[in-house]
DNA sequence: CGACCCACTTGACAAATATCAATAAATCAG
DNA sequence: CTGATTTATTGATATTTGTCAAGTGGGTCG
């Protein structure tokens, strides 16, 4: 079974047969490092697995980047305002790597429905998940220091940091790179 | 049109004929201040609409209480971790005042599916709206120093800082009750 | 009325974080 | 490989925020 095969399965919660039509529905997909899969304000009926790289969402306030999240294989990508109420989507997703998809088009997303009836609901349960999971970061930052919430994001993820520009991890984070330089440097001690 | 109507109405774009069956489904309960609609840990199959009155959504981290959101007349509450997954709930939702609500329970919300063949879709799209809007919170935390989230809130909800103890605004806020107050001072000159 | 309980404010000080500037290390292009 | 560019670290300092303690004022209730 493929990852993303898997990854269908766990967070879908649906049968074999089932697998088959959902994932006919899917189309590859290349980016090469720097290419955008959505771009901020653009309004974008696609719905994402990353197979193979990683993702930077992220938006421009002001003068500068803000990253809400790196997105890695395995892990679905999408803009929600954009997908579900096909209005101009609000983040950047741009590939940090080299990276292949598997997209969804809303207009075979229609198909999809029609093909199995429970998919609104299949879908219901995906975005009440990445609520709570969203709903959770919102009371780490209510919660904790600077420094908990990266012991925390580092424990989860310690891969991911010699991958990825650690600036990007900052703004993830809510801090300026130089106060994360000092954490992990208080940290490793 | 009553307020729940229209707030249906709006929120999930259903017909007046469908509006009549959704309405049917919720049934009438008062709380008095200090009574908790969902608490933490114990699984709640309960959507609830807020007629009248205000409920605080928190929870007990080490020994503090922090706020995630003060809930207002004419907006739904529920734990969607209950809610959806039937899994212990995450979060206290307790009466700041007298409170009336339209509860729907997961027994009946299985007849409104019935009932209502696309109300997954319906419900799917409130999710996901939810999701948006806490979305943009982090982003808040991320972009915005503790001066201008407070700024920002304060402009959308005015009317609700002389009926609510401010400590809870601060909690919400991600900040100690002395340096909300500090801040407004210095916004209010 | 008066004692008490809250919530809020204020001040003094400590701790955390940001800013700015310089340097070191890593990465990339030719 | 090498120079150029980006990224990360470090130091000095300013700003923001938290902590602790004291004081104020409104409301409640015997």
């Amino acid at each position: 079974m493929t990852t993303f095969e898997q990854q269908i399965k766990n967070v879908f919660g649906v049968s074999n047969t089932e697998m088959t039509v959902i994932q006919s529905f899917f189309k590859p997909k290349v980016l090469q490092k720097g290419d955008y899969f959505i771009k901020s304000g653009q309004t974008s009926g696609n719905l994402g697995f990353l197979q193979k790289g990683m993702l930077r969402e992220f938006v421009v306030v002001g003068d500068k980047e803000i990253t809400k999240w790196i997105s890695t294989e395995g892990s679905f990508v999408v803009d929600l305002k954009s997908f579900v109420f096909k209005e101009p989507a609000r983040w950047n997703m741009q590939a940090l790597t080299y990276v292949e998809l598997l997209v969804l088009q809303t207009s075979d997303y229609h198909k999809l429905t029609d093909a199995i009836p429970h998919w609104p609901e299949i879908e219901k349960m995906f975005i009440a998940k990445c609520f709570t999971i969203i709903e959770e970061r919102v009371l780490q930052h209510l919660s904790l220091t600077a420094d908990e919430r990266y012991n925390q994001l580092f424990a989860y993820n310690k891969h991911l940091f010699n991958q990825v520009p650690l600036q990007y991890f900052a703004s993830m984070l809510g801090m300026t790179p130089e106060t994360l330089s000092r954490i992990r440097r208080k940290s490793s001690s």
